[in-house]
DNA sequence: GCCAACGTTGGC
DNA sequence: GCCAACGTTGGC
């Protein structure tokens, strides 16, 4: 089972949005890389942090778990969407999403500033620079510890 | 293939 | 709202 960090800004989706709908679908990634963490490497019962971004303050906000593994993103056909890929067809998808449930909230959020004082979760790509992948990897012991200091 | 211009992300 | 860092686009 792999770890992830996924984010979200909670203007747009926050954690409770997703607690209040139990499920979501996470259309609107347009980075590559991202794009092939979720269309290969997420699998079924992989678990998610939620991370508050662009929020005051950001950090982690809860647990997810994959409950769809990647299939195309519908909004890249929508001409009107913000997220409309002329370059795509549904023969040719571009662009790929994964659905993920709620699984819990942390009791406590755990703020990026905690996070970054942390020296177990100091290999974090969250914390290094210049990192704005809006999904990606995390290590079981990172995930563990950020899950401990959200459980106090 | 280089690189300038532009757009976006995201912390603060 | 600012701005640093990065991705993407397009001219050459």
């Amino acid at each position: 089972m792999k770890y992830w960090l996924m984010k979200s800004e909670p203007d747009v989706f926050s954690i409770d949005d997703l607690k209040k709908k139990k499920k979501t679908h996470w259309d609107g990634v347009r980075n590559f890389q991202a794009r092939n963490f979720m269309k290969v490497e997420m699998k079924k019962g992989d678990k998610v942090l939620f991370y508050h971004s662009n929020a005051d303050p950001s950090g982690a906000a809860g647990i997810a778990e994959i409950i769809k593994e990647g299939y195309p993103d519908h909004t890249q056909f929508d001409p009107d969407d913000k997220h409309f890929e002329p370059k795509a067809s549904p023969q040719k998808p571009y662009w790929y999403m994964v659905d993920v449930k709620f699984v819990e909230k942390l009791k406590t959020f755990v703020p990026l500033n905690e996070i970054k004082k942390n020296p177990k979760l100091r290999k974090m790509k969250l914390v290094q620079r210049g990192n704005r992948l809006s999904v990606m990897p995390v290590e079981k012991n990172e995930f563990d510890e950020i899950v401990k200091m959200g459980s106090k």
